[in-house]
DNA sequence: CATGGCGAAATTGTATGCAATCGTAGCCAC
DNA sequence: GTGGCTACGATTGCATACAATTTCGCCATG
């Protein structure tokens, strides 16, 4: 497991240090430098960034919390295997929160707002025209950060975190029952919806959420990995 | 802080001992008998549970993913004492979470789950018709368990989970800013969920439950602690 | 060749020790 | 009396040590 992970080497400042491993682990999940179900061993975790199994416990635990890692008593921790059924839970939590998100946005947005968002879309749709590993990963991360973004905006820090868990897990998913590997598919309905937003239309702008998360899950292939489920399924 | 909690005194079976601290604690916040901002000092929940610091801080940081519980670095765990803002934001969470769970319930309603119900609201309104602040306690924590037993029969783990926290949450805020000190005004509002969804009538169960949040939140008054929350500011 | 048992190595669960930080009481100057 | 400084006790952050548990290789047996 010689993944390169998101080492700041973050010099021994005073800042919580389990933050910092749960980050970079979380980035490295959402754009699928970590397989699922891989072990992620204490002491291991806790090398690479130079603390003690304390301080990578706290990650992990963090972690297993937001659902991206799955905790074993005495087994230790494993990225994460979402089943069909979770993959379905998923997106069956966005689809009540973010038209919800939606309408607490169209309430409070701003032209400052838009152009946040603008960028974001600009950037996204920069990575879909490179090629290669990186470029894919960046797109993946990215395209996530559309809907963390009008979450933020929502102005409802319970909501955002919700959110943060949902979109988080939707990677994973997304990596494992994925047909086109990515959620690319959505780049212009990313637009749609910041197009509605600045003409106040709530209306729209949900109907065209809910139809964007239709299409991520209709991209899923929830048959697809039986296989490798079943030998996970003895391993648990 | 001589306040007994739920030391069950589990022997020192196997399972993980920091769960049920977190269950523990959680219940008495959720009950009242720990107040918010109510210092919690490593040493002092982990030697009233017979274990060491380690396991107490991984039951503190469980709650403090939970909103229950406040972590200041080098400062340590607080009994959260959440702001008017984010009670809102609990409400707000809620009037979206809750009608999908009803619409999943719908979908899947069985007699089972009915008798199920029924028996929780009969607990419930035994609770009501008792004295004291015992039962006060209890009538307090059982009239969120309606909430949860529904999330559960929803059959999505995830929204299980957000509810989970919600509720909790809601116990703390109604705790700080509830006027009648209860939200047993909801009784019979149960009762009305309840028949709604014998009938399969899903658009009369949303409204319903709808309807329910709006008055749990209307006996809120939320500028009531601004007083003993500036004093609170003051120690942040 | 599959199966089962045994022991060593690896890994986790927990307690404890130490340094760093915070809170507070006491003291002094003004 | 107020404001500020210092020193000390209390508490947290983290690393480490040790016991309990699991995992894995190995060999014997059917």
């Amino acid at each position: 497991m010689n993944i390169q992970k998101d080492i700041k080497s973050a010099e021994p400042a005073g800042e919580d240090r389990s933050l910092a491993i749960r980050d970079a682990l979380r980035n490295a999940i959402i754009d699928r430098r970590l397989a699922p179900a891989t072990k992620l061993t204490e002491s291991e975790v806790g090398s690479l960034f130079g603390v003690s199994r304390t301080v990578a416990r706290a990650g992990l635990q963090m972690l297993s919390f937001e659902g991206l890692v799955r905790l074993e008593r005495n087994r230790g921790a494993f990225v994460a295997n979402p089943s069909p059924e979770e993959a379905q839970h998923v997106f069956a939590s966005r689809r009540l929160i973010e038209p919800g998100v939606i309408s607490a946005v169209v309430g409070r947005f701003t032209s400052e707002m838009a152009e946040v968002l603008r960028e974001q879309l600009h950037e996204e749709s920069r990575y879909l025209s490179e090629r290669g590993a990186v470029a894919r990963r960046a797109e993946i991360k990215t395209s996530g950060d559309f809907h963390l973004l009008l979450a933020s905006m929502s102005g409802n820090a319970i909501l955002e975190r919700f959110m943060d868990e949902l979109v988080a897990r939707s990677s994973l998913v997304i990596a494992l029952y994925g047909r086109s590997g990515t959620s690319s598919c959505g780049h212009s309905e990313h637009l749609a919806i910041l197009d509605a937003l600045e003409r106040r239309d709530e209306q729209e702008a949900k109907r065209l959420m809910l139809h964007h998360i239709d299409h991520i899950e209709e991209d899923l292939d929830l048959q697809a990995r039986s296989a490798t489920r079943l030998k996970d399924a003895l391993a648990i």
